[in-house]
DNA sequence: CCGCTACTATGACAGCGGTCATAGAGGGTG
DNA sequence: CACCCTCTATGACCGCTGTCATAGTAGCGG
């Protein structure tokens, strides 16, 4: 996994959120992100004065915002966009990785949520933050495709608590089920909220 | 938070499942476990030979059992059982402990699955065993509703992945919204799984 | 060359973590 | 009393972590 991102800066934040997804907030270290990085151990304290707690801040950050942007992608890249398949896609996205890298790493949003929600106010806020940012990308994406305003939001969040649950079991269990599983339960759901009086 | 459990080795398992739920399992120390269970430091050798690790896979192993019966425990309390009233009930724990008690805790098999999945072989395993131990109980229960064998199982891993996914959303967000949603939009497809040709 | 800024390089420190070693109580049984 | 088994009590060790302090280099404007 060599990472070659453009700045020293940009590839820590980078680094940092693949080491906390796979092996949590508190059991990865500054010293193991910068190596990661293959940044100079001098720069963290240069970049990141606010320490760990900013770094992690940023990665979370930074992993919300990279969520929303697949959001799009997804959404461009469907033939006939339907909410069933916008999830579908969601969810292939994991069951990808997971068969063809192993299982290991899960969402580092939902990784920080755990390891920091009690222990560091900024960092929850951060996680609270990327889970809206991501939920507005799929709501905005589900009221494009004739899903009502009043819908869309309780439907994303639905998307997203289903996908985020279903990753933990998957890892859990080292097996796609519960991901594949969500997604053909919930597809007819979502499918069936789009208005078709137009 | 007085325990007092019965012998001090259960009370260090169960110390041990509310300081993950709230920390993580690697910011949970052992000295701490014994202190928040009243129970002497050098019985942790004692009893778990095998370390924190063990420790930690009895508090998941322990956490899953709970969830198994609590699941019993609604179902008989309801007094006309649908699986949406089911799923409605289990959130409510949730809903209930948040408002309350505020959004110190989570679940802690999720904890010990993002914390432990790719560092830990038998945590992973030990948090695999709770889901699987969570999901029969929650299957059983949609059959003995009218649940078609076959449709059982994906709903009960529809039901758990949702809530896992919401608690983390609703802890992030200190709001018990993502929980309340995820309820309300389920319940319809949930109740609908129910066999009327009997 | 000076001075300034951006960045890097190390080393040290203090704290905490899990684990081990060793020894001590308590209470039954022979 | 001697013996053993269960449980408890400490203290020490070693490794790791985040952070700080200090010093060094590179490049650039003047």
């Amino acid at each position: 996994m060599a990472v070659s991102g453009r700045g020293p800066r940009e590839r820590m934040v980078f680094s940092a959120a693949q080491l906390i997804r796979r092996d949590g907030v508190a059991a990865t270290g500054m010293r193991e992100v910068a190596a990661h990085a293959r940044a100079p151990r001098g720069s963290l304290q240069h970049y990141f004065p606010g320490g760990k707690e900013q770094l992690v801040n940023e990665a979370v950050d930074w992993a919300g915002r990279y969520a929303a942007k697949r959001v799009a992608r997804f959404l461009a890249a469907l033939p006939e966009p339907t909410p069933g398949a916008l999830f579908a896609e969601m969810v292939r996205q994991w069951t990808d990785e997971y068969e063809t890298t192993g299982f290991g790493g899960g969402c580092p949003v939902a990784a920080a949520t755990v390891d920091c929600a009690e222990s560091a106010a900024s960092t929850r806020e951060a996680a609270s933050a990327a889970f809206t940012h991501w939920t507005g990308a799929v709501a905005r994406a589900l009221s494009g495709m004739g899903v009502p305003e009043e819908r869309a939001g309780p439907l994303a969040t639905l998307m997203i608590s289903s996908l985020e649950g279903a990753i933990l079991v998957a890892r859990a269990e080292q097996d796609v089920r519960a991901l594949t599983t969500v997604s053909r339960e919930l597809g007819p759901l979502l499918d069936a909220a789009v208005d078709r009086t137009g």
